[in-house]
DNA sequence: GTGGTCTAGACCACT
DNA sequence: GTGGTCTAGACCACA
């Protein structure tokens, strides 16, 4: 059982963290995900709950399955999450955001200032 | 019922919201909150849930129950609630964001742009 | 275990007569359909597998669930439905009709006939 | 992997358009069938799923393997074919029609005319 | 080996 | 009592 958080199902974790590796890069259209069985095992979850996984993002057409083959990233899966995220981003995070900058008066400068931080942070 | 989201609970939700209206300034210390059957009518809900909204924020001393008379907002509700909402601001809240900005490839300026709108819209 | 079909999963066989309740007027937007025990305790079948119909016609929009309440047929699930069956009948059932009768060499009057027959025993 | 739905086995969807080749034609009593490996390729599945095939046709009389020559049409491979289809077409695929028309309020004009319309542009 | 389904039973949170 | 999640384990069909 690696590091999940206690206030989200695993199994939509799971799917975010996917999701996260086609957004990055690290899975591209065509590549094979691990097996369920596999996975289970890597994550130290039950099978159920990866199969619950896939399933889900099988419904939202990000991964297929090819019967006794596996489940297999899709062609246009990058942009349906780069949409679905970005909807969810601009309409709910951002609005928010904004909303708790207010009420705790965080000024936008130390937004930036953190932004700045961590862009100097990453190059060294 | 009105207008809830379904990912997170009712009673935390309402809580929420409570300790927004006291950042705000629409109850002060001192300040008498509804009655539990007054705000289960109000929104709708179960006065159970009530119950559970007050019973959660009274054990983080942000509420305080004088029997027979209700709950009444705390001496230092405003503070408490801005140092717990601060902290969790700084150390998830922005991480998350900064995150989701470099998946999605989002700018610090159009997060900026953003906020002047909002700004703007407000003053008119 | 109430007569289901082998060729399909239960699951999905739940969610078809659900939804053909729905479009029969059985049930109607706002209702709860049974609770997932309750459902399972009717069908002979494990509440898991009633849990993975409700969630299929959760993710399609057709009903709702409200956290300790239950499930509730949505507002619009009867448009959905009928949306979604007259795609799959005039795209997949038709088509796939017509192929059949060319193949095995029946005539529309047969069918037509058996409409007809049909419309009779159902008046009687 | 040529189109195959997946909601039903690949060697079964695989047989039944073997049989629908018999039914127009295609392939008379005595011909030869494509070979395991050759089919395999043409199709892009594992010979493996084309074994099951002739397997699963061969029990039904439909083909007759001989040993170091291949697959053979049976001589009465189209009677059989046409006597299991019609069953099942008067048995299963016209009820299932007919409540289907019903439950979705399409009139048999409907269908009538949809025939027509494809006979013309078959004729065309 | 791969996914797909189902059962049994448990624990939790919410109303 | 309601749904939500997770585990454990089984059996099947497919490639």
């Amino acid at each position: 059982m690696t590091d999940f958080r206690q206030d989200k199902a695993i199994y939509l974790q799971m799917a975010d963290r996917l999701c996260d590796d086609i957004l990055s890069g690290r899975y591209v259209s065509g590549d094979k995900v691990p097996s369920v069985r596999e996975l289970a095992v890597t994550l130290g979850v039950n099978a159920n709950t990866v199969v619950r996984t896939y399933d889900t993002l099988s419904a939202e057409g990000i991964i297929l399955t090819r019967r006794g083959l596996g489940y297999f990233v899709a062609d246009d899966a990058k942009e349906r999450i780069l949409r679905m995220r970005r909807i969810l981003f601009m309409e709910e995070t951002l609005p928010e955001l904004f909303r708790q900058m207010e009420l705790l008066g965080i000024p936008m400068e130390q937004i930036t200032d953190r932004w700045k931080q961590r862009f100097k942070q990453k190059e060294a």
